[in-house]
DNA sequence: TGCGTTTTCGTGTACGCACACACAAATATA
DNA sequence: TATATTTGTGTGTGCGTACACGAAAACGCA
């Protein structure tokens, strides 16, 4: 009876596994031809539209292709097709006190050596996220390049618009990275909905202090009107108690320069004395290691941190129980996956499944964190050294 | 002054434009062999460590090569390589009630069907996890199939023994899926630091009940002495508590068979009802739900529930905030990553980059869980379907 | 030293599969 | 019957792979 249930177990994993094998075999273009009694020319011609084929001989060849369920190799298609793409990726540039837009341009580095083979070229034009004019001049020089498609990060809404009025008119696919907002007709966002990750930030530092606390939020003056994804997450994090009903307060302390050390030194520490009832701190920009930096250890250890973005300062403060929580976007892949839908919309002619790509939205701790980026770890290729 | 600190910028962007766009030229074999003066056969010998090309000739095209940074076209590579890979996968299969292994098979279907067009083909065969007799059975058949390589969830420590003895006698590379046991010569393992998983619900748990408490773990008998990433998550758990001080304490309840649903129901609520200082559950298999759905809704309540695994049933129970934390594994991506990996194994020759490809330890609350694993989403290409 | 044989070195090119153009053949129309 | 239109074939091309074959150099023997 055992043996008879088993024997009837591996009838059934067998099945599985023989019919998986076979949709995997590769049928080419040349046996379709053959089957239907047609050159390899005209199985072309009605797999991509191209007309010149009798509706007779096209319904024949369909009705084949679609018996074996037939898909073009790409990797003969890609070594075929002549035609070359131009991405320009559009990016805020990073610096030692601001590595966030690092990753980014890690991943689009690796994607534009995934996709070079597939006869897509990647050029990536940084400019300074605070100043619009280094955006518009940096999008002028990127237009001299004539580029197929344009990836931005679309920092400023003003001069977005113009931009993308200039791309629209010239018949430039573009899509954003990172920043979201509405109104455009950029084929796609990649990145994070930074409402949630907010909401999400209100959540956790919630969980760690259980009855209801007034909580500071550390901005920098730079991010208030500039930046989408600060204000969003911002809202989000206030709306956690709001819609939970929870009799939490924040108070906001808004900070000139994050970058000036005692100035932003003193304005936290007088701003933590003057509101002892403050149990936590949320920093909806990347920087919260600065004000990690500038706090006096007795606010350090006493209150719950809660900042975003894993760059090594902020990983560091995680690592020592400076900060409790990061929330991260997944930079790297924000850029790497803005480049594949890109070449795959170029090369495939596919459209972008959806609008809106949205990464996950990873919850960091000093014991995760480690494990989180694994992408960043660009992976050497044997076939890059010859015969070493 | 603002204008030449402008110009400046600029002029630094448009540099490293430059010099991105620079590297990213195809350089073809013809492109060496004709300024080399030698015949494209000589540069592919030279390229591959084929012989038969003098000293000094080989020099001379390894300099050419070396300026030029070259790389192979791995598109072309793929078209003109005549060998076939088959790499077959031996995993756990799914049913309704432990729908956990779905998300490794479809990364797995998902893999295949991305590597198709190299040259490699990828058969799945499934076994019952709780049944070591139709592991080894399925392995057979697996075996008739003469892989080149093979992906595989090592269940039974003892059955693995005999398996990889098979393997290794025939030559044929392997790797581990999910389950990490040591002692093999393994390629690879391909999946999350269970106990590390278990160290982080630990800590999580702990975090939103402030005092020393007493947590339950629900256990199956089958996972007891069958399945190593369970154990380590209860290590893991455990030891969360032990390392940090905390005197919190755990009782175990074993059940016997997790699907008898009444004998379930009972055996929960008559524990829980013994042992009022319970304030949290920790379940380490993938079946949450069940637990949630055997206990009385007043415990419900009551209770902290943290679990493993992202199955729509576990994801439900996150949603109604019953349960508040999943800890989640990437399962889509563990299929997918190891058939991509064994594929650059095999047809790059790619070394694999660490024996231990620890996926990141997700983190999963309702708000953050429908962002998380969209890789799952299989997109489809407009090249399956013909004209429609 | 010269000749025949063997070994080394290198070239040329068919092939993988899809793309798409030049050209020929078949059909329809005036 | 001549012309126009539709249909379809043949094939060079993309870049790398690797084998068949030819040329040159080295070796052994008379």
């Amino acid at each position: 009876m055992l043996e008879i249930f088993q024997l009837l177990i591996l009838l059934i994993t067998s099945f599985k596994s023989t019919s998986q094998g076979e949709n995997n075999i590769m049928i080419t273009i040349k046996d379709i031809a053959k089957e239907a009694n047609v050159s390899e020319g005209t199985v072309d011609r009605v797999i991509h539209n191209r007309g010149g084929v009798s509706k007779k001989t096209e319904a024949k060849i369909k009705k084949i292709l679609e018996f074996h369920n037939f898909s073009v190799n790409p990797v003969a298609s890609a070594l075929a097709m002549k035609n070359k793409h131009f991405i320009a990726a559009l990016i805020p540039e990073y610096n030692d006190s601001d590595l966030f837009w690092k990753s980014p341009y890690l991943g689009i580095l690796k994607g534009a050596n995934d996709v070079k083979s597939f006869g897509v070229q990647v050029t990536t034009f940084t400019f300074n996220q605070y100043d619009p004019h280094s955006y518009l001049n940096t999008f002028n020089v990127l237009l001299e390049t004539k580029p197929t498609a344009v990836i931005m990060v679309p920092n400023f809404s003003k001069e977005t618009k113009r931009i993308v009025n200039k791309l629209e008119f010239l018949n430039i696919p573009y899509l954003f990275l990172n920043i979201d907002i509405d109104g455009f007709n950029n084929k796609a966002f990649v990145g994070q909905d930074s409402y949630m990750a907010g909401y999400i930030a209100g959540k956790l530092i919630n969980l760690s202090i259980p009855k209801p606390s007034t909580f500071l939020i550390v901005q920098a003056r730079h991010n208030i009107t500039k930046n989408n994804a600060v204000s969003n997450r911002i809202k989000g994090f206030n709306d956690y108690f709001l819609k939970n009903n929870i009799s939490s307060e924040t108070l906001t302390l808004k900070i000139e320069n994050l970058n000036n050390s005692s100035e932003t030194k003193q304005k936290i520490n007088s701003f933590l004395k003057q509101h002892p009832e403050i149990e936590g701190v949320f920093v909806p920009s990347s920087r919260i290691y600065i004000v990690v930096d500038c706090m006096d250890s007795n606010y350090l250890d006493k209150l719950e941190l809660i900042g975003f973005d894993n760059t090594p300062q902020n990983i560091e403060c995680l690592k020592n129980d400076s900060v409790a929580f990061l929330i991260s976007q997944k930079p790297f892949e924000q850029g790497y996956e803005s480049i594949r839908l890109m070449t795959d919309y170029l090369t495939l002619k596919k459209n972008m499944p959806n609008t809106k790509i949205h990464l996950p939205i990873d919850i960091l701790t000093k014991e995760n964190v480690d494990y989180n980026e694994r992408n960043e770890f660009v992976i050497e290729y044997d076939n890059t050294k010859i015969n070493s």
